[in-house]
DNA sequence: CCATTCATGTAATCGGTTACATGATTCT
DNA sequence: AGAATCATGTAACCGATTACATGAATGG
């Protein structure tokens, strides 16, 4: 009665395959670089530990310190390897899209333009920002292991993929901002051109 | 003070702000187009528009039909457009990603290649399709209402901020698929062109 | 002294999915 | 007769967040 394997417990293998680590360690590793396309709160990496040491995919033993408290250092079996690779590669259907941002750009069309606009400028300033991050750690990654980043059989090829989505993916999102954002000013401006009021927007805004 | 109104209640008040509807209306509007970027099932619609009528922010009308089961239609209210309209501009944090597949991708060191490639190419092609809908529909409206499209204040202003945010975004996500795939093929060659001194070696560049 | 880091757990709650449940009407 | 669409609800479950809880050691 293992209770089946979720993702996270993937996450966490996908972790261990590289090195092992303790619950802790491990959600460090879960704020960054994980956490970028996976996140979780240690009140759920530690049960997900047990359920997987359970299952015979993980192992732990304890490690006393001299300065800190004991720990417990968690390993993956072979068993674990076995079950990550052949999650690694089966089917997934598309994820389920769930953006509050797009949700409010769908009803923009009832906000305060000036509002609209400070909103969406600092969401561009957001995902710039990270993208950022990642190009920097790209970069680093670039210096340390050079073109052995392309080998596809090791674990920092794995990392180079993971950034190079999160590169692509804040620029996309930035530039979506910036555009709304650009729109936005360009009617304002135009209204204040045209000295012609634009048509009412419903009741809303209609009874003042 | 009843449960507060949460993301899925402002998904509801910007559909009904545009046109009043029954809850299975708005079920069919939460696949499509809303669904893009925000889901529902009726199990979750039913009890919101419920909260939302008791908060004051949408009323009903039972409509009896000839040759249908009889309806509640929900319309909104002046207190359900101003809460909306507070809603679309507030601050809000960047949300929280969550994407099986670059969290797969982290962990691709130790997939099969060929079975790695095929997910991705498949990946790709859901993403393509998915942008080319997009992309109709776009053309669909451009048709149906030209430059009225640009009218910040207008119901299809939003949709086409929210369907221009979906064609970027899918056309990135199916680069990334298609970029992975193109590095694991390379690579795949290049091992099997070790074998055969004759074979032209592929370098892995950076795509995008 | 108090905040922070290291270190590990459980309990309560919440948002969302899946399943259960009912019933009319239309089309094949 | 049976499937599909229209129409509306409740109940069970599950993944994830927030809060509760404990305790040692370091640094300011």
């Amino acid at each position: 009665m293992d209770g089946k394997i979720q993702t996270l417990g993937y996450a966490l293998l996908g972790l261990l395959a590289r090195e092992s680590a303790s619950g802790y360690d491990l959600l460090r590793q879960m704020q960054a670089p994980v956490g970028y396309f996976w996140q979780a709160q240690h009140s759920q990496i530690y049960p997900e530990l047990a359920r997987l040491e359970a299952a015979g995919l993980i192992t732990h033993e304890r490690v006393e310190q001299q300065e800190r408290p004991a720990k417990k250092v968690y390993s993956i079996t072979e068993a674990g390897y076995a079950a990550l690779q052949s999650w690694v590669t089966r089917n997934v259907g598309l994820p389920a899209k769930r953006d509050e941002l797009t949700l409010r750009a769908y009803s923009l069309w009832l906000a305060d333009p000036v509002q609209a606009i400070a909103l969406f400028r600092e969401h561009a300033r957001s995902h710039h920002a990270l993208r950022s991050i990642y190009e920097a750690k790209l970069e680093r990654m670039q210096q340390e292991w050079g073109t052995a980043l392309y080998q596809i059989n090791h674990p920092q090829f794995g990392c180079f993929l993971a950034l190079r989505r999160g590169i692509g993916s804040e620029r996309e999102y930035a530039e979506w901002c910036d555009w709304v954002a650009d729109m936005l000013e360009g009617a304002t401006a135009d209204r204040l051109a045209d000295d012609e009021p634009a048509g009412e927007r419903r009741e809303a805004t209609s009874g003042g």
